[in-house]
DNA sequence: TAGAGTAGTCTAGAAAACAGATTACTCTGG
DNA sequence: CCAGAGTAATCTGTTTTCTAGACTACTCTA
């Protein structure tokens, strides 16, 4: 059982991120309609758990960071829906 | 997004729920390998929520609580899986 | 009737989530 | 040029949730 994927916010980020490449904290930010240090928290935790990628850079001279998710991080969620999806068959 | 299910114990207990019927507490604390504290608050919640139907009574003069699934908890659960795979589904 | 065992609740400490303040810039109007 | 507003993201402290183990209450055996 997938700690990491056991969360709203963190599960929204990987939503977000299955559908479109490389968006911006601000974007996730206003999507997922969560404050900056949460979702700050929960992608840290992303990123290092290897699901997500992070890359900082500048756009127009300010700085803008971007995330996408890697390949481990998306066969960890549909491993962890398969997982969940088991159970329920596994039922009359 | 149900937040009840976001929760490794509670999704264990509904796990085992989904296959047994009235299943003693003890019997959840062993196969979870949780404590009692910590599932008896995670009963609670289960069962304040509706998903759960809880039954107290005596067997052999001892205390004898036992759990069981309810339809709306079954429902619940079966939603929450069929989101999370439509969230994988709408990728490419 | 002491001691060990069982069932489950209570309590208080640890961990996680969260919001808002803060830092560090940039850009615009007076 | 400099004040004020805006943007990006991190830092900090509060609140909520989770968790383990102590505790209550009772039973059974020796």
């Amino acid at each position: 059982m997938d700690e990491l994927l056991l969360s709203k916010v963190r599960l929204g980020v990987v939503a977000e991120l299955l559908s479109f490449d490389w968006v911006a904290f601000s974007e996730l930010a206003r999507s997922l309609d969560v404050s900056n240090g949460n979702l700050g928290a929960h992608l840290s935790k992303l990123v290092d758990a290897g699901y997500v990628e992070e890359e900082k850079s500048f756009a127009n001279r300010r700085p803008l960071s971007r995330y996408r998710l890697t390949k481990g991080g998306r066969e960890a969620f549909a491993g962890h829906v398969a997982e969940l999806q088991s159970l329920l068959k596994a039922t009359p």
